[in-house]
DNA sequence: TAAACGTGGAA
DNA sequence: TTTCCAAGTTT
């Protein structure tokens, strides 16, 4: 009997080799070898969650040119931050975001360590880890949905998600553990991103272009695109609201601000009735609205959030001088204004349905 | 552990 | 149109 083929284990060295030639230039990322500033780094990995590298640029760009270092962020007015970040989604991120920068400027700089970072608002059981590999080359491998996904195939763990998650840091830590990859800490993680992204993607993975296909069981497996497998998502409910469009004698518009948590927290929004799981009828919705007008529906905003669908219908309505009371807790905006405030983009949708109509 | 927490692009 | 997905964290 000829001896059996030794079964091929996934090794750092080849995927380095594959990035040292297919990494992707981003506004974040330093040229190859260079440790990037750890500023850029955190501030990408926290804008980075659950978001798209596309939708992330512009908001880098803006960040570095309104606040080009973490002293100047953390000394800017929340409002300006929240603003910055209006559009981006998941505002908490924002609030941390600033907290987080207040008190990395009083520490005189980032913890190194995966420990201190781990305990500034905002930074979790990936990105401390992220933030440490990739800005100061500690031997850690963050495992993010990317690494997820590979690790997943690339060992054939077909556990549903979220009861994978220890297996797969696991598999993850095991490729860190390579020589090869702890003397490039820094490179393997965003190596392994890179992978993610551009080959082993969720769907119609590039199999034929992966410098681990060989030792690849999902692969072996014949359907790799099935890792890794998740449970089913509950189905989404309906929610239903109004908001109240109203405008001055000069074209100014009444906001007010949303509670500092929760959702939209911190944002500014049209007044309006609650969001129920019952449409409103006019009597229910009257009741709600700032002022007592000829109000007029003309439009009408679909939006979806994570865990709920909203339909807001918006009713506007014109007063030349708006009563004290509808002032309470309230103010108005220029049109010509509202591009620095804080409205996320529901709202920012909102108005303009009202407007046209 | 599960739910809350935004948005836009791709298939 | 619908569903899934994207460098997760907090409570």
């Amino acid at each position: 009997m000829p001896p059996e083929p030794p079964v091929a284990a996934p090794e750092a060295a080849d995927l380095l080799r594959w990035y040292d030639r297919h990494r992707r230039q981003l506004p974040w990322r330093a040229e190859t070898g260079v440790l990037p500033d750890p500023y850029h780094v955190w501030l990408s990995e926290i804008m980075l969650q659950q978001t798209t590298v596309a939708a992330v640029g512009p908001y880098f760009r803006r960040f570095l040119d309104l606040f080009p270092t973490v002293e100047a962020l953390a000394e800017a007015p929340s409002e300006q931050v929240m603003s910055a970040w209006a559009g981006l989604g998941y505002y908490a991120r924002a609030r941390n975001l600033h907290a987080c920068a207040k008190a990395v400027s009083a520490l005189g700089g980032f913890p190194r360590t995966i420990e201190g970072l781990r305990a500034l608002p905002g930074i979790g059981a990936y990105t401390a880890p992220a933030i440490a590999a990739i800005a100061f080359g500690v031997p850690a491998v963050p495992v993010d949905g990317n690494v997820e996904r590979v690790c997943a195939r690339l060992f054939a763990i077909d556990t549903p998600l979220p009861a994978a998650r220890p297996l797969l840091a696991r598999a993850a830590a095991a490729l860190g553990a390579d020589p090869q990859a702890r003397a490039r800490p820094s490179d393997f993680a965003q190596a392994l991103f890179d992978l993610g992204a551009t080959i082993c993607t969720p769907r119609n993975p590039a199999c034929a272009l992966c410098p681990w296909r060989e030792p690849c069981l999902g692969r072996q497996g014949g359907a790799p695109e099935r890792l890794p497998v998740k449970v089913a998502r509950k189905d989404r409910p309906e929610r239903y609201g109004i908001s109240f469009r109203l405008e001055d004698g000069q074209g100014r518009l009444l906001l007010q601000t949303r509670p500092p948590r929760g959702l939209l927290g911190g944002m500014s929004e049209l007044p309006g009735t609650p969001w129920r799981t019952e449409p409103w009828s006019e009597a229910d919705a009257l009741p709600h609205a700032p002022i007592s007008a000829d109000w007029r529906a003309t439009g009408s905003v679909r939006h979806i959030f994570t865990h709920f669908g909203l339909t807001l219908a918006v009713w506007s309505a014109r007063r030349d001088r708006i009563p004290a009371e509808a002032l309470e807790n309230r103010f108005l905006r220029a049109p010509d204004a509202l591009g620095k405030e804080p409205l996320p983009t529901l709202m920012r949708k909102a108005i303009a349905a009202g407007g046209g109509g």
